[in-house]
DNA sequence: AAGGTTTTCGCAATCGATTGCAGAATGGCT
DNA sequence: AGCCATTCTGCAATCGATTGCGAAAACCTT
């Protein structure tokens, strides 16, 4: 066949052959090669060396080096599910961080289930990751605390557990939750019901909270009648948790809702309801994914830079990976009110 | 299931250990982990090691193995961008389906950069993936050439080259486009626009092949006028392209998009001419995307599993990575019309 | 019972790179 | 010139599992 001389399979060139062609031992190449001990071979061995690779278009082996070093380049990223659009830019961020870097990602989806999160974990560590990236932290959550007795590089993403003994990026859900209330109220609201995400994740409990406090700075008392937790962050629970607002039958003339799927879920329940947004009631969401400016009507919500969060994660870990005794770091991501259509004077 | 006080080892467990639990040498403990090898022990020993495995709790170090082995348990998938919502359900159904398999998945997005596809299935074969998929191909790929020369195990997924020496998982575009034209028609149209993707992608390709086809067989010629296509699959040169069409005063009371994202665009653009859809011109796109049918109007478009797209693909790397010298597989997946309001019969 | 199979297992080499240690070469100093 | 301190390089062990080969043991034959 084609000579393909250049064919990087056709028979592996080792470190060995470099070490042949350039007349040194292979350890010397192995120094040679590594910048951080290139300094212990001398300048004309590293050219003959760098020669000898370059001709015979050697690359290492990175499975050969992780066996010995224990290290693999390697960072474990788990999610929930790359179907929700929220984690597609976050994983992009990581990605775009760690690729430069020479680290490569391996990503697996939970579903937010705690036994595939410790099944992936447990494989991920198997594998020998250098790190792991997680965002499907639970507010009390055994494995990572697993994780860290074991001496993990992790880094926590969108999500963070109670106490702060992990290093973790997030968006200052409190701020989020501030703007919109005061959004709302400016607007003239004062009966601001709240369709929030559930309790036992940080972002839910976080923007609750978030929603209590601004709503009291603004002057207005938080109505448990008008409050209500939806199971999950989609939308059949958003809609579901909306309908069992309306059937309260205590007039509100704003909703907020703990994410923008929940607020897709209220829409329908408007619908059914025959409630017109924002003639009736006034709509907000939270994440801003994307299309929501396409929307009827378009949806007022808190934007979240998901991919900065993803680079800030990466860069975190790299930290981490690279010098292991670093001190927690936490991060706090700004978001930004994105005023649309689906909020207006109360009638 | 014991407590995990012990499994989190602070000094690693081999192989060795093993064998010294068991009273056997390391290489009967390989072979009696090894189903394909357990055949080679006597089965009192194969208990022996059995129980030394879980009384030590064990677990094997795949780096070591795949040293040895040379195979890795890894397939790489090289995508343009996960933020684009058709390549999530893609990577999911590939990771459901490669992960019972023990396989893991190493992701990469290129941005439609030749070179950065150059360069990450590089980065990908030094790691020793056991296979490739590649979501990335044009219809001219010297990339997959080369990796077909160097008998890589490859599919390509929802993209193809041309010709058929490489399997893929495609769908059936030209049946896709059948279903829009026949749909357009029957509801009256006759003066039927396109604004398709690039022809250098096969999807875009196919599509617009696809669509003079079922032009022809539903009677009308396809009109060189009412036809252009875009830079790219993004709303942006949809939008251009049909300001373009638009400007030729040609008139057309329907528009079959490329794909969703395309039609978006062209949503624009008619809302820029003050043209309403449907009541002006009726509008597909193709590919369901998420929450078109929140749109307003809901936009009529062609589902493609996608989901399922990525099991097919997986399941056929899997294949080709056991055995070799598989015939090559071309698989088309069944599209389905979704109708649902911006198409209406004619004005 | 003798010779021949078949099972079952251990030995040691191997995958390819990294690194502690020691020796050789070089340089600097009095 | 003589001695010590540096530099540079090679040797060989190592990471942890896999596997070809050969030997011992067990099982059949006739």
């Amino acid at each position: 066949m084609a000579p393909s001389e250049y064919s990087t399979t056709r028979l592996r060139i080792t470190l060995r052959d470099v070490a042949d062609r350039a007349g040194v031992h292979a350890s010397t190449v192995s120094r040679a090669l590594n910048p951080e001990k290139s300094g212990m071979v001398a300048p004309d061995v590293a050219r003959r060396v760098a020669d000898a690779v370059e001709q015979l278009g050697y690359r290492p082996n990175p499975i050969a080096s992780s066996l010995r070093t224990n290290r693999t380049f390697t960072i474990g990223i788990v999610i929930p599910d790359v179907t929700n659009p929220l984690f597609p830019p976050i994983i992009r961020g990581i990605e775009d961080t760690l690729a430069p870097a020479g680290y490569t990602a391996i990503i697996a989806n939970t579903d937010n289930d705690p036994d595939r999160e410790r099944l992936t974990v447990e494989h991920m560590r198997e594998r020998r990751v250098d790190g792991l990236i997680l965002a499907t932290a639970r507010r009390k959550d055994g494995l990572i605390e697993t994780c860290q007795r074991d001496d993990i590089p992790l880094v926590l993403v969108n999500r963070t557990i109670d106490g702060d003994g992990v290093a973790c990026i997030l968006s200052d859900e409190a701020l989020g939750m501030k703007l919109v209330v005061d959004h709302m109220a400016a607007l003239g609201h004062s009966k601001i019901a709240y369709v929030g995400g559930p309790n036992h994740l940080s972002t839910g409990h976080l923007r609750t909270k978030g929603f209590c406090r601004a709503m009291r700075q603004a002057g207005h008392t938080p109505d448990p009648d008008l409050m209500v937790l939806a199971e999950n962050f989609r939308e059949e629970p958003g809609r579901l948790a909306c309908i069992d607002l309306i059937a309260r039958h205590k007039k509100f003339t704003a909703l907020i809702a703990g994410n923008d799927l929940l607020a897709l879920g209220c829409l329908d329940a408007f619908a059914e309801a025959g409630l017109l947004c924002p003639r009736d009631v006034s709509l907000s969401g939270f994440n801003d994914m994307p299309f929501l400016s396409r929307l009827t009507p378009p949806l007022t919500t808190v934007r979240i830079s998901h991919y900065h969060m993803g680079t800030r994660a990466a860069e975190t870990i790299l930290d981490l990976a690279k010098q292991a005794e670093l001190l927690v770091q936490h991060f706090l991501l700004e978001p930004q009110l994105i005023i649309r259509k689906s909020t207006a004077p109360p009638p």
